[in-house]
This record gives structure tokens, sequence and C-alpha cells, in this order.
DNA sequence: CCGTATCCATTCCGATACTG
DNA sequence: CAGTATCGGAATGGATACGG
């Protein structure tokens, strides 16, 4: 990435996608959730090549995703921590998951489960709700697009 | 795409991103949300190239997202519906959004407005929720991975 | 430990031309 | 209208070697 081809395109879809749609982007963003920080961290879990990884972590400092702290006295120990606008892509994430548990695996087939602690349970499954809190019905929906000033 | 690349990652992020997480499969998809029908059409809303948007197309069918159907009686107009499965991306499309809405134009200067025709106002903002129905605290949250049989 | 620099193979993508 | 075929340039990604 990043390519910028879909810079100019008026769609937050597109934009976000411009962000964090790369093919490791989002992997990353999945591990820095499920607890991991330093470089060689990502870097084994992910099988990615180093100068990849470099590259994708600097951008997601770069546009505020994650930052980068300094944990070494000597400055040679980093890690990369989620931001709250990286924090904030954890509906995205649950939302691909549980695409995937159920088209993929299949329900109760899935490599890995999501428990709050606080139940012991699974996480619900994420779906669109109207501005009633009740679920929306996709051909009850209008797209409205902004006019240009 | 469709690299192979995460085939064998067990974990349902991967293997969707696997399906739809490639630059262009993504848009295809939600140009289908929003009401685009025939190849033609596709190819003036995104700026695509026949051989890229063929390519992507035929493999959205091959994995059962989209479906081809005949509508010309010559056999040579096609339209190309999302399926169930496709109509299921719907949270992943919508967790996009918001998230741009949000992070890159910020509340309410969205270049589109998703509006449900029952209330006339928008969806409320997706998010993860507990098996009790409130909204989770990801310090809250475990993961677990199925053991090997 | 955390990168950067370089090389190379592969792939992607757009443009164009052509078919039914 | 709905593709297929081909071509070349660009970007990607992995491996390796090197440096702070």
């Amino acid at each position: 990435m990043a390519r910028k081809r879909f810079d100019d395109m008026p769609c937050s879809i597109a934009q976000t996608l411009n962000l964090v749609g790369d093919w490791w982007t989002l992997l990353i963003i999945r591990d820095a959730f499920f607890g991991a920080r330093r470089f060689a961290e990502f870097e084994t879990r992910l099988g990615i090549a180093k100068n990849i990884l470099a590259n994708r972590l600097s951008q997601l400092v770069e546009n505020g995703i994650m930052q980068k702290v300094d944990i070494g006295q000597t400055g040679t120990h980093y890690a990369y921590e989620l931001t709250e606008k990286g924090r904030d892509l954890f509906p995205v994430l649950t939302a691909l998951r549980q695409w995937g548990d159920k088209w993929v695996y299949g329900e109760g087939c899935a490599p890995m489960d999501v428990i709050e602690r606080k139940s012991g349970r699974p996480l619900a499954r994420m779906v669109p709700l109207g501005a009633d809190g009740t679920p929306v019905a996709l051909e009850d929906l209008e797209i409205r697009l902004k006019e240009k000033s």
C-alpha cells in the first residue's frame, strides 16, 4: 500500500480502505488487539518480511492509528500501541471475523472465539441498527449524497 | 487478489480478507449494495479496467458472494447480484464507513449518509455488544483459540 | 532488538485492441 | 453490452545483508 488510488473518492469506505485496506495492515492491527506490541512479535506472528512490516508500522503511526513508544532505557526497544483511532477499528475487525466465522468456517467451527470475561460468553453478532435500535432491512435503506458546496 | 497467501492462517479475519480484502473487491460490493448491477455500471462508477473488473466479478461469483443472472433474451445482458452471503457483508461495509465518517471526515462531514426510510435517520453507530446486549470493553475481552483435534 | 538498503521475482493494473 | 487477449510499466513482497 498505500497506493493513493482511492484518495479522491468521496466515500468513507474508500478512504478507510486507503488507510487500512492493505493486505497486511489489518492483520497487524488484529495482532495488536490480540496483544502484540513489539516489532519482532509482529514479525514472528505474521511471518511478514522486515521491510514490509517496518513500512506498514510507520504508515500506521503516520496515520495516527498506532503510536511508537520507547520502552528501553537505551532507545533500542519500542512498543507499538493502538491509539484511540486504532482501537476504534475494533468493530471493523469484529465484523470481518464474524462473517468469516459464519461463511468460511460455519457456526461453531471458528478457529478462535472472542469471549467477554464478565459473562464468559462470545460477543453478540454485530448487526446494523436503525435509529430506534432495531435491525435494519436492506430494502429500507437510502443513500443520500452530500451536495457540493 | 486472490493471492493465496493467507489461506493457511486459521483465522476468520485472514480468511475473510482472502475473499474480499482486495483493493477493488470491497468497492465492487459497496456499489452492488448501492444499486449497481451491470458490468458497464461497475466499470463506469469505479473507473476500473475491464480485465480487472471481469476478474474480480468472476471471483466473487466463484466464491458465492455474487451471482450472475442472465437478463437478456439473447444472452448478452447480465446482472450481478449479491447473494445472501454477499448481503451479509453489510456489517463490514457499515463498520468501515462509520469509521471513515468519524476519523477521516469527522462527524457530520461524511460525503454520504445511509438513511433508514422508516425513520428518516441514519443508522446507529455499530458497536460490538456482549451477550447481555451492552457494549463491551476491550479490556474485558479474552481470545480463546480452539485446540486441534 | 529494531530496523534500513538492496536485489529480484511476481503480480497488479491500465490501456488498447478485438470478439460475439 | 460484456467480455477476452495482450502488453508494458509500476508496485509489491520476500530474502538477504548490513547498521545503530
